[in-house]
DNA sequence: GTGGTCTAGACCACC
DNA sequence: GTGGTCTAGACCACG
């Protein structure tokens, strides 16, 4: 499992941790039943501090994306899929509103906001990130 | 010069000043030339603390926005206006090219998006907030 | 506030705070709006490490029982008693019902098994604890 | 000998044998002078690591249900049902007080607590488990 | 002063 | 080997 983490990115590493781990599991990259690398292999892989993974691991275990198999480490819970598209989906829908109300606020119309989403869509498609 | 602070919301209390004030100033609900009130006052009516009423408006001398005026306080910039009305249309174009960015990552395809952007337009410019 | 940690009874001690603050708030020890004592206070007043302290405040955090309010610390949120006592009442009876579904499993009888709770109830009501 | 085990329950898997094993003894499912399977045919059973299950048989000789027969493996000891009985019982009374002390200690009046304990024990014998 | 985060190193129970 | 917990000490942003 290949995580990038940016340890300067104003993002916490446990946190950028947490969210690649659900993004992985949500693209079917990791499955359930599958193992994730033990705290200690994931902090060597990411040369951060164990206790820091320890803590992402703790977070996705209290999200239900994980579980403990003892003695075994750590796998992808059974139903993780469709939860971490679904909060993917969600955050992702939140951030568009989000970002629309703003604009809306800050005097833009319905029509003046709709051409410069889609210039940013066409935009974002076109040239990839 | 009303702004509504929220100590609980995450975004850093002189944070939410410096944007208000650069809200109020794109607004035209300030004007160039305009005296904005003392550290001590603002602190007053916001319930704050002065020192968090000074970070905000060294932030807003340093953007630019206001400019000292010996032994009168601090006044709105004359070209403050249309710094602060660039910056904003700025922030709105990077939040939403932000958010479609993530989106993309995320798997979902143009067509999709653009589903998903159009229902969201629709219902912030319904539902006003 | 006053809590009772016990280092070396099984129950990690950072939980250990997450349920008596959670006790507190449930008994209106505490009250929606009280700030609890600032991380480092809570740590020098149990002799424990602050980031054990903090630790419980996160989780507390996570659960809706503590929020942040921006340089003055942490306060009891507006509906935690509910939460709490709700939790709390949940805890107990899953507590009990599971007690009673392992002595059936174990043979016994409802009639007997009453016995053997009125004897319990009588005793704990009697002595104290 | 037929023994469920759960890997991600929370309790020690050689914790789960004993306890189990122990059941059976109590429940007459085995008798007084049979032999528990081999460590090793036990392991491939459960699917679960030999040194798991030799840990589980220790620690039921230690408490005397099993004894050596030497050449032969271990058999359940001849006062073990007497025993795995009273240790049972004696484990449920004690679940039930400390189920019922804690929820005194939540305030709790004894009849409040009656009346939850009575609508557990007519649902757990209506409903079997 | 406040909480948030990270590192380092240690001990534990369990497999 | 696995994860869970605690301690100690450091740095950061914020008020």
């Amino acid at each position: 499992m290949f995580l990038n983490i940016n340890p300067s990115n104003g993002i916490a590493i446990y946190d950028q941790v947490v969210r690649q781990v659900k993004f992985a599991v949500a693209q079917g990259a990791v499955k359930p039943g599958n193992l994730v690398p033990s705290v200690r292999e994931m902090a060597r892989e990411l040369a951060i501090n164990p206790n820091t993974v320890a803590r992402a691991y703790q977070q996705l275990q209290a999200d239900g994306v994980l579980e403990q198999v003892r003695g075994m480490g750590l796998e992808v819970a059974p139903d993780a899929v469709k939860q971490c598209k679904g909060e993917r989906q969600k955050l992702i829908q939140d951030r568009i509103r989000q970002a629309l109300v703003e604009a809306k606020q800050s005097g833009l119309e319905g029509d003046e906001l709709r051409q410069i989403v889609e210039k940013q869509l066409t935009s974002v498609f076109r040239n990839g990130s």
